[in-house]
DNA sequence: AGTTTGGGGCCTCTTACATCA
DNA sequence: ATTGATGTAAGAGGCCCCAAA
C-alpha cells in the first residue's frame, strides 16, 4: 500500500488529471516510477492540494528543478484529500530518440542487444571509464553481456576518436584520454582500488535524462541497451538511474512542502477569518435576538457529489415563525445559502477525505439537485 | 502447498570527488 | 593558490520480490 500524495488541480478529477504531481509513499517510502507492478499494489491516499483551474500547473520534474512552486502561490487554494486508486500517470512523449523509446514490456528494447541496430550511430560520448577487465556488472540474469563486451571493445576503440563537445572533456578531444579516466587508470595500474568520481559528459547526462522522462526504471534490456548506446558500464546507467529518482524525489518532497506549508497558511487564515465572523454573528445575535432567528439548519456536505444540502430541523425555537435578515430567503437548498451567512457561497470547498461519486444512482433526498 | 534460499532490483544513507565562486 | 559550498557519481547496507529447490 503506498500513501500518495498527490498536488495537482483540485478542480479537475485529478485522479485523471494528466500530470499531477505527486510522489507516493510505499512502505519502503519509494517514489511511485509508473512502475506496472508497483501501480498495481498502489492503493492510493491521494491528497490533493489543488489550485484554481486556470493557474498554472506545477510541471513535473524539469520545472520543479526551476523551482515554480513559487507561481503555484494561490489564496484560494481549494484543498482535497481524497482516498482514491492511484491511477497511472501517462507519460507525456518526449524527443527521446527512437532507439529509447522503451515499451512497458520489455519487448521493444531489444534493439541495444543486436549490435546497434535500431539505435542511432554511437554518438560522440566519451568514456568516462572502461573497465579494464570486463564489465564489474551485468545484472541481468539472462546476461547479454556476451554480447555486450563485444561491443564494448569497439567502443573502446573508439573512445579516443569521439570528441565531447562538454568543456570539461573537451580539453581531450584531441585524442587525450579523460582526466579522470587517466587518474583512475593510473590507479588500476597502482593496483590501487581507491574510487574515482567520474563525471558524465553534458551528451551522456542529456540521454540520460530523455530515457529518465520515458522511464524512470529500467529493465536490464533497457538498462544494457543504454549503456552500450552511451559506452557506459551497465553499473553506472543502473546507479545514474538511483541518484536521479532520488533527486526528484527529494525536489518533489521539497515542492510538495512547500504547497503544504502554503496550503496550511490559507487554512489558518481562513479559520481566522471564519472565526472572526462568528464571532460577528454571535455579536448580531446578542445584539438583536430575533434577527437570527432562522430555523435550525443543518449544512451537510454530501460526500459524493460535494454538494452542500441542508435539513431543517423542527425544534421548539425553530416553529416560531422565522424572522429573517432584510434582504434574504429561508431555503432550506444549497443553492441558496442565506445570504446572511455570505461566506458559505464564497468560501472555498474544503473537503478533507471526500470521495468521488462512484454511484451513477446516486441522489439527494433534499431538494437540490 | 508451504518454507527456505539465493539472486536481483531498488532505496537510503553516506562518501568521495569535481567544479565553481 | 586556497577554501568552502554545491552537485553528483558511486559504495554499502538493508529491504523486498521472485523463482527455484
Amino acid at each position: 500500500m503506498e500513501l500518495g500524495l498527490s498536488l495537482g488541480d483540485a478542480n479537475t478529477n485529478n485522479t485523471t488529471n494528466s500530470s499531477p504531481k505527486s510522489f507516493f509513499l510505499s512502505k519502503k517510502n519509494v517514489i511511485s516510477t509508473c512502475n506496472d507492478d508497483e501501480k498495481k499494489k498502489s492503493l492510493g491516499f491521494c491528497m490533493a492540494l489543488g489550485i484554481n483551474s486556470s493557474s498554472e500547473r506545477v510541471q513535473q520534474d524539469e520545472d520543479e528543478e526551476n523551482n515554480t512552486s513559487e507561481e503555484g502561490t494561490n489564496n484560494t487554494l481549494p484543498v482535497q484529500l481524497d482516498l482514491l486508486p492511484l491511477v497511472p500517470v501517462p507519460v507525456p512523449p518526449t524527443n527521446l530518440p527512437q532507439s529509447l523509446h522503451w515499451s512497458s514490456d520489455n519487448g521493444s528494447s531489444e534493439n541495444g542487444s543486436s549490435g546497434n541496430g535500431g539505435l542511432p550511430a554511437a554518438r560522440g560520448f566519451d568514456v568516462n571509464r572502461l573497465p579494464a577487465a570486463g564489465m564489474d556488472e551485468v545484472s541481468s540474469p539472462n546476461s547479454v553481456a556476451s554480447s555486450f563486451q563485444m561491443d564494448f571493445g569497439l567502443f573502446k576503440s573508439c573512445v579516443n576518436i569521439i570528441g565531447v563537445g562538454n568543456k570539461r572533456n573537451s580539453e581531450f578531444a584531441g585524442g587525450e584520454p579523460e582526466r579522470a579516466s587517466s587518474r583512475a587508470s593510473d590507479d588500476d595500474e597502482n593496483g590501487a582500488n581507491t574510487r574515482k568520481k567520474l563525471r558524465l559528459s553534458k551528451e551522456q547526462s542529456a540521454y540520460l535524462e530523455e530515457s529518465f522522462k520515458e522511464h524512470h526504471t529500467l529493465n536490464p534490456k533497457q538498462k544494457l541497451a543504454l549503456a552500450k548506446q552511451l559506452s557506459l558500464r551497465p553499473r553506472q546507467v543502473e546507479v545514474w538511474f538511483q541518484n536521479r529518482r532520488a533527486r526528484t524525489k527529494l525536489k518533489q518532497t521539497e515542492v510538495d512542502c512547500e504547497y503544504l506549508k502554503r496550503c496550511c497558511e490559507t487554512l489558518t487564515d481562513e479559520n481566522r477569518r471564519l472565526h472572526k465572523e462568528l464571532q460577528e454573528l454571535r455579536a448580531l445575535k446578542t445584539s438583536n435576538p430575533f434577527y437570527m432567528q432562522l430555523p435550525a439548519t443543518t449544512l451537510t456536505m454530501c460526500p459524493s457529489c460535494e454538494r452542500v444540502a441542508s435539513t431543517t430541523t423542527t425544534t421548539s425555537a425553530a416553529t416560531a415563525p422565522p424572522i429573517t435578515a432584510p434582504g434574504t430567503t429561508t431555503t432550506t437548498t444549497s443553492d441558496s445559502i442565506p445570504k446572511a451567512i455570505p461566506f458559505l457561497n464564497s468560501r472555498p470547498r474544503f473537503f478533507p477525505f471526500t470521495t468521488t461519486n462512484n454511484n451513477p444512482n446516486h441522489s439527494h433526498k433534499s431538494a437540490a439537485s
